[in-house]
DNA sequence: TCCGTGACGCGAT
DNA sequence: CATCGCGCCACGG
């Protein structure tokens, strides 16, 4: 019964779905808050892989560290508009992390 | 078992 | 402010 109760990935990244599933909407996380908050602080692309099999999470909600998007191509035009949609603004390419920034449960 | 890969992070140049 | 390089971690061939 300790902290690192992992063992094997599996429960790794269903703390990290939780804690993504747990972003409201209008705020947004780095990957490397999504591993820090799931226990892992070195296990920012962990959070990635987390997402590949999002199935219902929102994953939009997710975003590089300093509010950069890392997702390339259409998949990163269509991640920008879900948060505008959701009432997140940008600067120049970048979320205004100082906005909205997820810091926990504290909101 | 070794090697390459990835929606990363961060310091150095 | 743009790039590069190195470190981290789990997975698949």
């Amino acid at each position: 019964m300790r902290e690192r109760e992992v063992g094997r990935g599996e429960s790794m990244f269903a703390l990290m779905r939780a804690v993504i599933a747990g972003v409201p909407r209008g705020k947004v996380i780095t990957y490397g808050q999504v591993a820090e908050k799931a226990g892992f602080p070195k296990a920012a692309r962990q959070a990635v892989w987390s997402l590949r099999d999002a199935k219902g999470l929102p994953w939009h909600r997710v975003v590089a560290a300093g509010g950069r998007i890392a997702l390339p191509g259409e998949k990163g035009l269509d991640q920008r508009l879900r948060l505008e949609m959701e009432g997140v603004t940008f600067r120049g390419g970048r979320v205004r992390m100082d906005a909205h920034e997820w810091k926990g449960k504290a909101r």
